[in-house]
DNA sequence: AACCCGGGGAT
DNA sequence: ATCCCAGGGTT
């Protein structure tokens, strides 16, 4: 019997409570259950920093409509890009809908970590996720919530992300245990389960902890201050210039964005760059998808937060009898229009009709 | 190693 | 206002 890593705990306690309290979740198999793997590596995906409540929804909506591996290698990349709208990080649905060609193309998914690894879209973690999840191979997937509770265990004071690497050993460490070999897609369950309801970011019910003694962050008294985090930069504030321009029928115009860089390929409402500098009605105007119309200030302005820089945003409207789409862009219905588009998109669209929520 | 890439919910 | 989420890809 190999012997586990002496910062690590026995595996038997934490599948234990995992029988007990394992969370129902809409993507996840009745205990007991075969997982199906385009379930499994679906809602991976869609979990990309994403959180549970936000996928369960889309999960459902997305299989209804999508309901096989190859149903989705079948649909066009415009069908899929919209399901997806609203999720966020939009390269994820390109890399899936090629990630389903190749699948389907293949026949179905490989059956190893290894092998999936080299599939788009999924990095160490998906891999392993799915790996062990679906296919029970002895893998341990390591994402934010084992991260930090390995952390915690083995009371590591290294900050992320330098203390990556360490960590993800320390966790695949556990498949030494015979008990967490047997049931690696449970044990990973498990580890998700714990992170997200007992072990969390702040004030965890160390109490309630089916590993309690065998925690070293505890047994110190610094389990709240774990896992270290590196500081992160200041977002700065960017200013950006939209147009509304809408016809007689409903209709708006609409501008696709470039297919790679941030919002890549999603619809967008026609505007200016972009920029630190706030822009004067008067140079953005420049940007206009048509001239000779008389533009309106929208009162009030919309706002929204991305990964690395927030975005302040003016709109200007203005109507014409019929549209006629520039080269490169489109007229939809206002309602498929806000449908299709991403999230900040929508936030403008809010602030046109009069939602308080858009305004500052 | 450092960036880039959305959006939402909890605190 | 800040943190963090079942992270991956690019440079």
């Amino acid at each position: 019997m190999t012997v586990l890593p002496p910062s690590l705990p026995p595996a038997a306690p934490l599948l234990a409570w995992y029988d007990r309290h394992r969370r129902a979740l809409p993507f996840r198999s009745p205990a007991g259950g075969r997982p199906e793997p385009y379930h499994v590596w679906l809602s991976e995906v869609m979990l990309q920093q994403t959180t549970v409540a936000a996928v369960g929804p889309r999960f459902d909506r997305f299989l209804a409509r999508f309901p096989t591996v190859q149903a989705l290698a079948a649909a066009g990349e415009g069908a899929v890009m919209e399901e997806w709208a609203g999720l966020g990080y939009y390269a994820r649905a390109r890399n899936l809908h090629a990630c389903a060609r190749l699948v389907a193309e293949r026949g179905g998914f490989p059956r190893d970590a290894a092998a999936l690894r080299d599939l788009p879209g999924i990095g160490a973690y998906t891999a392993a996720a799915v790996a062990a999840i679906a296919f029970g191979e002895a893998v341990v997937p390591v994402d934010g919530n084992v991260e930090r509770v390995v952390a915690r265990l083995a009371a590591e004071e290294g900050a992320l992300p330098a203390a990556k690497p360490r960590l993800a050993a320390l966790a695949t460490g556990f498949m030494a245990d015979p008990a967490a070999r047997a049931r690696p897609g449970d044990f990973a369950q498990a580890l998700f389960d714990l992170g997200a309801t007992i072990c969390t970011p702040r004030a965890p019910a160390c109490a309630l902890c089916p590993w309690r003694e065998g925690c070293a962050a505890r047994r110190a008294g610094i389990q709240e201050t774990l896992p270290r985090k590196a500081p992160k930069r200041a977002r700065p504030l960017r200013h950006g210039v939209h147009f509304l321009l809408t016809d007689a029928a409903g209709q708006v115009l609409l501008r696709r964005r470039p297919p790679k860089g941030l919002l890549g390929g999603m619809l967008e409402l026609p505007g200016t760059p972009w920029r630190d500098a706030p822009w004067t009605e008067a140079e953005a105007l420049a940007f206009a998808p048509a001239e000779g119309l008389r533009w309106r200030r929208v009162p009030g302005v919309a706002r929204h937060g991305f990964t690395h820089f927030e975005l302040e945003m003016l709109l200007l409207a203005a109507a014409m009898p019929a549209l006629a789409p520039p080269a490169g862009m489109e007229a939809r219905p206002l309602v498929a229009a806000a449908a299709a588009m991403p999230t900040v998109m929508r936030k403008l669209l809010d602030l046109a009709a009069g939602g308080a929520a858009a305004e500052a």
